[in-house]
DNA sequence: TGACACTCAGTGTCATAACACCTATTTTCC
DNA sequence: GGAAAATAGGTGTTATGACACTGAGTGTCA
């Protein structure tokens, strides 16, 4: 692993600014990180999405959620909330139904199996988790939550 | 915005550990900085995947690049990169000929008119990191891109 | 009380990404 | 010098993502 974002993207030039290295290495390290995630859920048969989802229901047990609340607590945007839930529902992870007194609402709820699958990846997941951030000490883990929890309050 | 992860993704219980919590800072926050250039972007026809080709093609100028040299200097994995490129090319924005001696190598080259929109975008582009990163200091910045440096640095 | 705006979900359609497999050329090494 | 491995690029197919539009149900207020 190259020590320095310019070498490992091989760049010639340095950054324009520190504003653009940061959002850069930002990108980078998020691609580097889903990407070693996706390794270990892959034998699983569900992407980071839809882990995304099961770790989101599994926290909302036992009352389920409406679709778009869903979407909106996702790590990342996902406009459409509908088809993936069909492949979840497809595939035995999640079901719907429509209940309770506003009839627009359609509640999501984790299955027997689909809470079963995510209880068996805790391990894993945060194994890859220690294995890719391990080296950093406690103190530094912090300053860089900080730091990208600060970066996100932008006007 | 709210003012941590937990309140953003509205998660009721804490993190597991600090790895998670860095790991899902990072992810997050790579998502509302793409999808802020995605906005940037869009009016010009272009995706941050293809922007990130042209800033590459743009740096190997007047050269060029081979299709596995562009695909390994990316930002995030990309493993279709010959119908990424079809596109772009359709789009008159690189050309790509077999040159040279190693007669299975097909260089890519930018166009005059995709030099022109990748320029035309610097100033949009830089705008928006700025807008999205002003406010924190040098110093923190610059702590940030040192510490997802280190971060990436996994065994 | 009924028109209007709003919210929740879903659909049609197209663009893009992902994955496994294929062909041509070059390199290696006996 | 020729078979085998490696490397560059491309294709077929499926899955997923994006975006505009639709329609049902609900609130609201003149």
């Amino acid at each position: 692993m190259p020590a320095t974002l310019r070498d490992d993207l091989r760049q010639k030039r340095p950054f324009r600014s520190t504003h653009e290295e940061a959002v850069l290495n930002v990108i980078r390290t998020s691609a580097t990180l889903t990407d070693a995630l996706d390794l270990v859920l892959k034998p699983h048969g569900i992407s980071p999405t839809q882990y995304n989802v099961l770790r989101i229901l599994r926290g909302a047990e036992p009352d389920g959620l409406c679709r778009n609340e869903v979407r909106d607590r996702m790590l990342t945007r996902m406009p459409d909330m509908t088809r993936l839930l069909d492949r979840m529902e497809e595939a035995g992870l999640v079901t719907r139904s429509r209940e309770g007194g506003d009839r627009r609402m359609v509640l999501t709820r984790i299955t027997k199996q689909g809470r079963k699958l995510v209880d068996e990846l805790d391990a894993p997941v945060t194994k890859v988790h220690k294995s890719r951030l391990g080296h950093l000490t406690e103190h530094q883990l912090r300053s860089l939550s900080d730091l990208l929890t600060l970066a996100r309050q932008a006007g």
